[in-house]
DNA sequence: TCCTCCCAATTTGGATCCAAGATATATGAG
DNA sequence: CTCATATATCTTGGATCCAAATTGGGAGGA
């Protein structure tokens, strides 16, 4: 795996790394607990970064560190997450708008080739690979926007969200399907070069992604 | 003074808080360094509570670290702060959107008294108490909002402004005066309930506050 | 049987210590 | 006199250590 590859300046940067590929990734589930013995032992680095990586994460809201008593990854409500989508929402529409003022032909490659691979991901029922696939496209237009507050918030919500969706042990088919369909209808829109289409699009986008979350977070009830 | 007689269940709590309220208050300088032993020895504890505090502002996008040199306060370039106010004007727009449908007669007061409370501190030419009040009611909006989440970018963004504009030694009774009839003019449509026009109004006053500061930023130099 | 209190074990918060990297100074060659 | 190299000093990264707080369990009493 590349990340693993990767050469860290700082044994922080690595703990920090790994545990938010972890929460990407959905390996941790809502609620749970870090302790820092075994992450330190896990990680083979003593506790000094590992603390430095979870006071990080608690600061980006993803995890919930009690003092005296450790930190555990947060465990958001419905609420928390419909708020993550609201916020989601009006920043990738204000991404996307920008982006499409920067977006070259290259650009636009690099998003076709996210999309097939999606869509390579679900044919396969690869789920693992279509996770490190599939928001990627989101943060690939967060990234156009070329607006790097914009595009470290959006970053954040994904990351938010991700935790809840953690709870989604195996992922319903129609769910990807869609959500395939609408990165194609956002992608039509940006090669129209149509704004208004595209926030349109993502938009709906956002909204589809939530309600269908919801529905299906239901009937697991 | 009300911060420091808080009292703290840890270190790094403390000194977080100390170093946010001097960047708030515009004690600190863009780029400036921030020593660890320095910063331990003036706030009476040892290095780490220290590190975890800088750790947390950077991961904040208010600190840049650069690993075996140090932590500096960031230097935005005007592109980032224009960045950073469109990204706020979106969810501020968003915020009082929100805001408007949670709030009742008594948070209107609160809102009025902070108003009250800005123009009283211009009249006196009290600057410090002035910084202390004038963003409060950005935060008040951000709150009532009732979505976490959209509160926490709000703050930030205002943190990150905060850096920038520290470089303006003594603020122009102007820019000041302006500030204050605009959220005025917010607080009338507020009282209206007039959604758009709150929105149109508050879209506005980042628009002119952005654009202040950098017609004022170019009169420096 | 259940509740309360107390003690042991575990875990975190924070201080200290050491090594490694970076910076500044000084030294020597051209 | 200038530049390059070497060295000393300073600062950070990370490991370890100790104290304090929390948790869990067991003993004792109602």
């Amino acid at each position: 795996m590349l990340r693993e590859e990767k050469l860290y300046t700082t044994s922080s940067d690595y703990v920090y790394d790994e545990l938010l590929h972890k929460i990407l990734m959905r390996q941790m589930k809502p609620g749970e607990r870090l302790a820092e013995v075994n992450l330190a032992v896990a990680l083979g680095v003593s506790r000094t970064p590992v603390r430095e990586a979870l006071r990080r994460l608690a600061s980006q809201g993803l995890l919930e560190i009690i003092p005296n008593v450790g930190a555990r990854l947060v465990s958001p409500s419905q609420k928390d997450v419909e708020d993550t989508f609201k916020v989601r929402s009006v920043l990738e529409t204000t991404a996307i708008r920008f982006a499409l003022q920067n977006m070259d032909d290259t650009n636009l490659e690099e998003l076709e080739e996210g999309i097939a691979q999606e869509e390579k991901a679900i044919r396969r029922g690869e789920f693992e690979e279509y996770l490190a696939v599939n928001e990627d496209f989101h943060r690939i237009i967060a990234h156009l926007s070329g607006n790097e507050v914009l595009e470290s918030f959006i970053k954040n919500c994904i990351a938010r969200i991700s935790i809840y969706t953690a709870i989604i042990d195996s992922p319903i088919h129609e769910i990807l399907e869609s959500s395939l369909s609408e990165h194609k209808k956002i992608l039509e829109a940006i090669r129209e070069r149509d704004v208004s289409k595209a926030e349109k699009n993502m938009e709906e986008h956002m909204i589809n992604t939530s309600n269908f979350l919801f529905s299906y977070g239901k009937k697991m009830v």
